[in-house]
DNA sequence: GCGACAATACTCGGATATTTCCTGTCCGAGTGTCCATGG
DNA sequence: CCATGGACACTCGGACAGGAAATATCCGAGTATTGTCGC
């Protein structure tokens, strides 16, 4: 199992979109430019971000997006969850049920063994990203690169060094 | 994201080779019955479990499956992986190096903070994963599927109830 | 009755189509800005 | 000089192809059994 890279891109966008002063707006073609990425594929998953409730989209000349909420209240799973959706990586088929050794339907009152640990594991790997809000991957973020960023954001000349 | 349905398949497998009395082989034909899957398709996937060191084939009549170790030394997680691959969940693209923003080389010497997040949550997942063995999953069985099982690994007549 | 041999039935293993989902792209709808024009 | 109207450029949003991976299937290679034949 591997997981779409759109959840890379979401996060990193998040991440910059948070960057911006308040009442800036980032545009998909500044995100897709600045991380080069093609700008009509990112859209789509933008657009998932939209509908999650995680960003905010605005039309129009210095339009773009802008955090639906404060970075403080906005977690790494809810990112992940609006691209990659919020069904768990597991799904118990029920297999146990099927075949020559059915186990009855009054038998499985509980769920399988199989499924209780899957469902454990995708509780912890959950968690973990729960844990984590887009004020924390701002933080990870060398402070001159932010510096940086914040200057390409307002769209000044780079400077640069 | 969701998760093969063949390591669903594999995990109840395995646990129900485990059921077989000792020097009792599991051919993949009761097992595809078993469960009612394709017998095929299940193959491809107790192939991979026997490359990873979780199974070993017997060819020939009364031949089958066995466990290449005692239950409690497999766990879920080598299973997981005999299936889907060893490689990680998320993927670190390292776009921050790419477009017009890109951080310059000498300031990628620690990994992102979003490649960081995404492997302390695969960390957990994993984690959670590995401390579970087969031997905990037959142990989750009810105890009078389990003697049923045991009754038709051996090939007697099912006696049911 | 016993041993050797051959035919048989059953097992796993790799190579081959089909379907689904992710990836990538395009064009249309809507909105704020900017400029030209008239007063 | 100021207000107004219109054209424009820029933005997002949903609908449309291409490709890789998972899904599903078939046929061939090898082995223990089992029955038969000869001694």
């Amino acid at each position: 199992m591997k997981l779409s890279q759109g959840v890379e891109w979401g996060l990193h966008c998040t991440a910059l979109v948070a960057q911006a002063p308040d009442g800036i707006a980032v545009s998909r073609r500044l995100l897709s430019e600045h991380y080069g990425l093609p700008e009509a594929y990112l859209a789509k998953h933008l657009q998932a971000l939209v509908r999650a409730g995680v960003l905010t989209a605005t039309p129009g000349p210095r339009g773009g997006f802008r955090l639906a909420r404060p970075d403080e209240q906005i977690t790494a799973l809810e990112i992940l969850e609006a691209i990659e959706g919020t069904a768990p990586a597991f799904l118990c088929q029920e297999i146990r049920q099927r075949g020559t050794g059915a186990v009855p339907p009054e038998d499985c009152t509980r769920p399988c063994g199989v499924s209780v640990v899957m469902a454990k594991a995708d509780e912890a790997w959950r968690g973990s990203l729960a844990s984590v809000t887009v004020a924390d991957l701002v933080a990870l973020v060398p402070s001159h690169t932010r510096k940086r960023n914040r200057a390409r954001l307002t769209g000044e000349p780079t400077g640069d060094r």
